[in-house]
DNA sequence: TTGACAGGTGAACGAATGTTCACTATACTT
DNA sequence: AAGTATAGTGAACATTCGTTCACCTGTCAA
């Protein structure tokens, strides 16, 4: 079978693992694959394996392939960048899983304004927002002021609370009444063109 | 049983869905809870379930609790942040999926030195690095220059190609020999401690 | 002292699982 | 034209699955 199909068939299995959490038995693949027989699913489960678009475990239970395959050291000196070879080797990780603790109250939101540019995070950046955290001193923090939300250092002393921009340009903001703390960041993130 | 350690159940089994890429099955659960008998699993579970600390599908089968739950894009920070009832009605989104187009040639390396600080690319920043892509001027790339990778951006002038630091104590390099390029920046990450 | 109850064991059950076997239909060689 | 490879069907298989049943044990309140 044409390597393409196989690719799409694939891509067709971890879109049931994306919504269901869980791969789809051979039953299941019956309706995914449109086929009558769970021996045509068998088959073309071995050729996707072979192909390696999918793999096995131990115990013979198909997983799901990862997005990201290595997390991997770029050394300033020895570790080089890996060959193909060397990627079998190592550990795999998600990087939802690397950065979210607590997928219910995180959410990622997109920065506007220059007031963080010091922390580097600039216009158009993406942070990962984590909710029911509360914040300690130096955290990023969303904040709403003045009817307005923005990102700003927390800073705390003694009982007295600041909201310190990372940008000289801006003033440092010590909130008169009750401040409204919507989040701490716990990763910023910036796409490339 | 007592609540908690119900919750530490709970997170036992995730431990194996991290780690397996799936729920256990009741069998494998007698090994993780130390027990004989399968009922005793399923009254844990069932318990479990109760609690809240897992779910169950439609059919029966066990899901994660909170692993891979698309993530909820939200608007810009001076868009205000949404509230509950809000949530629902944005888009959702993977962050692998949103910043990943190749997955097959993308991994995820740590950056060391300060380099690029003045491109908002701190010392022990992750950067997604997609391989085989011919960069562009302006573009981040992972070169190797004297048998050392480095993060530089990348600028090309007619044929002439520089390799110029995001900070002005490293010098910009104008490659002798053969460039090896690993691969292009497509994005940057900080995860806050 | 009794009885309820929570939490465990071991055996059994039907249903679902992955796999194998025998067979058919179609396309491509030679 | 005959032969071969590919991809499908349908039925059967042993194994594993989640679930249920009957029973045992220790704890604790009445």
């Amino acid at each position: 079978m044409d390597t393409n199909t196989l690719r799409k068939y694939a891509t067709d299995i971890n879109a049931f693992y994306m919504k269901n959490r869980r791969m789809p038995s051979y039953s299941e693949m019956l309706d995914i694959f449109d086929l009558r027989s769970k021996n045509a699913v068998f088959k073309r489960i071995a050729s996707i394996v072979k192909k390696g678009f999918l793999e096995k475990d131990q115990k013979g239970k198909l997983l799901p392939k990862r997005l990201i395959k290595p997390l991997r050291l770029l050394g300033s000196v020895s570790a080089g960048f890996p060959s193909p070879a060397e990627e079998e080797l190592q550990d795999v990780m998600s990087l939802e899983d690397y950065l979210i603790t607590n997928p219910q109250s995180t959410y990622l939101l997109k920065v506007e304004g220059d007031s963080m540019i010091k922390a580097g995070i600039h216009h158009g950046d993406l942070i990962l927002v984590e909710k029911n955290r509360t914040p300690k001193t130096g955290d990023i923090v969303i904040a709403q002021v003045d009817n307005e939300w923005t990102v700003k250092y927390f800073e705390q002393k003694g009982k007295r609370v600041f909201l310190k921009a990372a940008n000289e340009k801006y003033p440092t903001i010590i909130p008169t009444q009750e401040l409204v703390i919507a989040g701490v960041a716990i990763a910023s993130i910036r796409k490339y063109k």
